[in-house]
DNA sequence: TCGTCGGGAGACAACGTTGTCATGATGTCG
DNA sequence: CGACATCATGACAACGTTGTCTCCCGACGA
């Protein structure tokens, strides 16, 4: 800037009004300024101007639990889209599930003077945002609420879309019926399960310890539940899967088989129609939960201070066949 | 930080010395520092910092057509997990394949001070960024080459893709082919196109112009556009899919069809070894292009001044059965 | 002619850090 | 016992901006 005013002729704070259109500026002398700045390539630097107004850095921290997984993904352009409407930009960041990186991250945010913070938490324990939010950090959890502070929640009906999906399953005479989850320390898989219990009780039928597995879901872990859930005594003839990936590696798991249960997944994933047969799941907006808590961040970054909200989005049945095999 | 220093009794400057541990500060000075520091809940404004050191900011850049896409989502995940690796972040932005958009993106993680950038160009032109590029950010391209400049880039080899996938069908009988992709103004289109007709030339098969459909790839136009190629005169007897989107919505348009022609698409899919019957893919490593660009960039950022490189990766064929289909 | 007003521009401080240098206290060695 | 190295700490400037205040000058009304 120095060398913009050197070259223009003019002083320094000449320059910065004419790069910040300041009213008051001679034409004559904005255009030689304009001069200079495109001649030495000149670009201001954000950071130094956010130190010194003192406003935000027009950044929003968003951290999830893998950028690359379709479902964060999703979520993340929503947040992004919401974002640039309000003139601020994403910083991402993978906590792999992985408290301490989460908490890694979302700090590093914060220093880094965020306006705001999502979180899909990894972990349990968020004491440690609570100076960050004192300090003026407000901060966002979605799909999973935090673990030991008040603030504000963005969730969908976890436990409604399982008791549904029961509900399902049992009007196409299904009565025993497994579910395959990811392991019951993440908020998500828990309250399924909860509902899938729930659900059970609803409709009179039983719920055998037995047809429930729930562990970090990979390939071969599920293959392994499908097994046993199917060859067991009393086997299941129904399937409710915990979330996509399980969805996804059950769906693998079950193609060679002869004779299928019937299954109904949660999130809804791409080409889930076009499997045969087709996969109902317990569908619900991701775009919708990524704009719902954006938006809710904005509004404490621009200073809403009401007491925190939680707010849960509702799911629906997009029933597809896989569902609707008999028993 | 003056509160801290006051809080503690000491100068400013012991504190910052503190937050970065440099040696020779007393250990009880460093308790009472540490403990003011956590009794105000401090952290230090990396903002600041980086703009008296003058160093990095430690952000990478990456622009994207759509952070929502699983293909580009997984390229994030692999350019995020090099940047960890190099105690660094990643700021995302869509351009929505605007020209505009990309350029404003860039420029202004420019005026952010990444470290370096990394671009999958939406725009033809890129003269834009040589102010830039010179004042020392380093600029990768990914996926597609920049339009008017020198500069690293890193491609997947997409004639070479188009080209196998035809051989493959050649070798399956078929020798009327069609090759439905995006516009051909997307440079990776246009490329899959060049292999498309190189194959065709190689095998000696003809390349109809009325069997080459290259548009926005929309569920209306790829279904219009597979009605096309399959009922003119010599209708076509196998497909090539330019990518992802245009495999999909393929698959999905002829999903009700009664005799399916042979089809081979671009990009691998998740599920795609799971549809009916599975699909055959020209298969590449994203993460291996989103690793190689990272890496190539921060090779630049850590002062790699040889001239531009460019970076080929290797495709191959991933036979699954909707290419093996006889002609 | 004088006082006033407003446009155009610059000097200076400050944002929150850290690099450089200086200081005083303490210990060490010849 | 003096010269000197070492340790612990602080004062100060600087990073690149922008807010505030001040100054100058020409125009305008009384």
């Amino acid at each position: 800037m120095n060398d913009v005013a050197r070259l223009a002729g003019v002083s320094i704070k000449t320059v910065s009004r004419v790069v910040n259109d300041e009213p008051s500026v001679h034409p004559d002398t904005a255009d030689r300024v304009l001069a200079a700045i495109e001649r030495l390539g000149f670009r201001r630097n954000l950071g130094a101007r956010n130190l010194r107004r003192g406003s935000g850095t027009g950044t929003l921290g968003l951290i999830v639990e893998d950028v690359g997984n379709p479902f964060y993904s999703e979520l993340h352009r929503a947040v992004e889209r919401i974002a640039i409407r309000h003139g601020r930009r994403v910083l991402t960041g993978s906590s792999e599930e992985i408290p301490d990186r989460e908490r890694e991250l979302a700090l590093e945010f914060c220093a880094r003077r965020v306006d705001g913070l999502l979180v899909v938490p990894a972990g349990t324990r968020h004491g440690y945002l609570l100076p960050e939010m004192r300090a003026g950090t407000p901060v966002v959890f979605v799909d999973r609420p935090p673990g030991d502070i008040a603030a504000d929640t963005v969730l969908v009906d976890n436990a409604g879309g399982t008791a549904a999906a029961v509900a399902h399953l049992v009007a196409h005479g299904h009565r025993r019926i497994a579910f395959v989850a990811d392991s019951p320390e993440i908020f998500t898989a828990a309250e399924r399960l909860r509902g899938f219990r729930e659900g059970c009780a609803t409709a009179g039928v039983p719920c055998a310890e037995r047809l429930v597995v729930m562990r970090t879901p990979t390939r071969e872990s599920v293959a392994e539940a499908a097994h046993r859930v199917l060859t067991c005594p009393d086997p299941a003839t129904a399937v409710v899967a915990g979330n996509n990936r399980v969805t996804v590696h059950l769906v693998r798991a079950l193609a060679g088989a002869g004779r299928r249960p019937a299954l109904v997944g949660f999130d809804d994933f791409e080409l889930a129609d076009l499997l045969d047969p087709p996969v109902s799941v317990v569908a619900h907006d991701v775009s919708a939960l990524g704009e719902a808590a954006a938006e809710l961040l904005l509004a404490r970054v621009r200073g809403d201070q009401s007491p925190p909200r939680k707010v849960v989005l509702p799911v629906r049945i997009e029933a597809r066949g896989s569902g609707e095999v008999a028993a």
